[in-house]
DNA sequence: AAGAGTAGATTAAACGTTTAACCAAATTCA
DNA sequence: TGAATTTGGTTAAACGTTTAATCTACTCTT
């Protein structure tokens, strides 16, 4: 009795044998499990449940799967989870996709875009219903994992162009990075630089134009030795300051690609013996948890992480839900949700 | 031609028409895709492949599922992917799951038991072939969810009694918060209060245990107002910190349940206008990536989160392939590994 | 009282694989 | 030369569902 719990069953229970003690057909039995049964009577109807409850049931969701060609199944594809900005998004799309009765299959690239082909075609073998993905910093135009893919796409965070997108949840980041920028020349702080991620990715190429732009409408003059480039990470903010600092070149602000970078800016620079923010003032972007951690508190571009992940979750399961009912409505228009940044302002400038 | 890449085939390539292309029946394409070929020839099998390849032929995993009754994915069911903790394992089992060509269907629980017994039964119907799970703080002797259960389980960081439980990884944490404590002891500070996590968890009992053997056998004496209990967050820290300092008890050094927990704590303490670690020495637990970009950078115990996940992961898939290999070995014996913690000497104590 | 409806089911095909059992033709062996 | 073996496959069942089409026995209408 209590050893059967930890024994293997060999075959398990099947609608078949339900079928079998209630004295029905599988087909009535599997109308009932569905609530497909308007025309059950409710004595057959509770005879069935009763039985499939005492036999401790579970519906076999290949078999399923293979007919109604749903796996109630997405794909969530970060570059690095170890950044807490994706985490954060991961829960929002959780949150959604649980609630819908979805599970995430979730994958982490390592912005690395031999992994994130391979995701691409392993999810589309296990035949998830649909993708969020957050591409990797070193896409290029096409490329093999692209072509067999079939299923609908959401793009988050990252713009792209690519084969069966569905739908973009995305932030204005050029005029993010302007807002903050301009707070810091409002500040009073005159020579900004900037540690910016990969350029690879459209986020980057719109936060410099932020940056630009906010500089030019106030007449500061654009210098290229003021930008640097690398990733996401806190290593990189460290280097980069140390390599700003060896070149001698004198900056009073630095406006960071992400709240990882930054943080690792204000190390290198405490390590240097300088205040933040009285010699330098420090800038972020995304506002993950940890920027209001920080001594100094980091003054950041707050995006909605989670709501980003959630209403992805959204858009990529109504858009399932849509094709499967009418599947010829050929709406091949993407849906692109635009989300409001916010400066958040707090010690470090 | 190209507008082809966006439409949504009704029907997929299958190995029928592989089959019909070539010549063949289903079963030799079948063979020949899976190696299983010693008895085709090289040029049915080449024509074959190159069908296959012209047609973008990609394998209905549902299909091949319902007959090998392997998924080829597990699940991992983890309490909070928003501590950095959690997703430096979920790392670390990814990367060995993706070696073996396994999927991961990541869950996150909250803490939330219900979500959890939920998660449990989901996974069982997508037919995972195993679970990793770090459960969650609120789990009782038993439940609903635990006896539809009839995947092998691995548990990680927290210990458990449980049905199907197939191996442990763990770390001897009663050793580890030893080391911690003694390390403080040794370091001069007499006053150390505990800050710890929920204390359903195996891991915050041993935790605690350590902690009153390190001052025994110091013969300091333990005392129950230096210790409070919480969650793991950093919020916790925050106001647990709070809480000592307006009941007037005095303390020396704080040994924080994680380093959430610690982070939380020395924000708290500067915002008191205390100094770390003259004032108040913090030891921290994880040694999560973090830890060392705080100010001070945080002494704490390193786990090997990575490892741990990698580890879990590699037990489980043995696990897998050696039942599915001989279905009747039977082996009950559940595998356990502990790791090592290390002591990481910082800045804060 | 005959025809039309309806309630409550059942039948059987289909989904796309895998795999054990079988088979025909060609080759080898005694 | 005839039996045995090997080569290179094929056949057909099975996995556990869903669902469109069908069927039977009643109950209403008129």
């Amino acid at each position: 009795m209590e050893e059967d719990r930890y024994i293997v069953k060999k075959g398990n229970v099947t609608i078949k044998e339900i079928a079998f003690d209630a004295k029905v057909s599988i087909a009535t039995v599997s109308m009932i499990l569905n609530n497909k049964d308007k025309k059950i009577s409710e004595a057959t109807r509770n005879r069935v449940l009763e039985i499939a409850k005492d036999l401790n049931y579970i519906p076999n969701t290949m078999a399923r799967s293979l007919i109604t060609r749903q796996t109630k199944t997405i794909g969530l594809i970060m570059p690095d989870i170890t950044n807490p900005f994706f985490p954060e998004i991961a829960r929002g799309a959780e949150d959604k996709a649980s609630q819908s009765h979805y599970s995430i299959i979730y994958c982490n690239t390592d912005d690395n875009i031999g992994r994130e082909d391979q995701y691409i075609n392993t999810l589309t073998e296990k035949m998830v219903d649909g993708i969020i993905l957050a591409h990797s910093s070193d896409r290029e135009e096409s490329s093999y994992g692209l072509n067999r893919n079939r299923v609908p796409i959401v793009l988050i965070d990252r713009d792209f162009s690519f084969p069966n997108i569905v739908g973009k949840v995305l932030v204005n980041n050029k005029d993010a990075s302007f807002k903050g920028v301009n707070y810091l020349l409002e500040k009073g702080y005159e020579k900004i630089v900037y540690i910016a991620g990969p350029m690879t990715t459209q986020t980057a190429k719109d936060r410099l134009d932020g940056y630009k732009m906010a500089l030019s409408e106030r007449g500061v003059e654009y210098r290229d030795n003021y930008v640097k480039i690398g990733d996401y990470k806190a290593q990189w903010g460290e280097l980069a300051v140390k390599e700003f600092l060896n070149e001698g070149i004198s900056f009073d602000s630095i406006f960071c690609g992400n709240d990882l970078i930054a943080i690792g800016a204000i190390k290198a620079l405490k390590n240097a013996g300088m205040q933040v923010p009285e010699d330098v003032g420090i800038i972020g972007f995304d506002d993950i948890y940890m920027a209001s951690m920080m001594d100094p508190e980091l003054t950041t571009i707050r995006q909605p992480n989670y709501e980003m992940g959630f209403r992805a979750a959204e858009l990529l399961i109504n858009e399932i839900n849509d094709r499967s009912e009418n599947i010829e409505k050929g709406n091949m228009d993407v849906k692109k949700i635009i989300l409001e940044t916010e400066l958040i302002i707090r010690k470090s400038s």
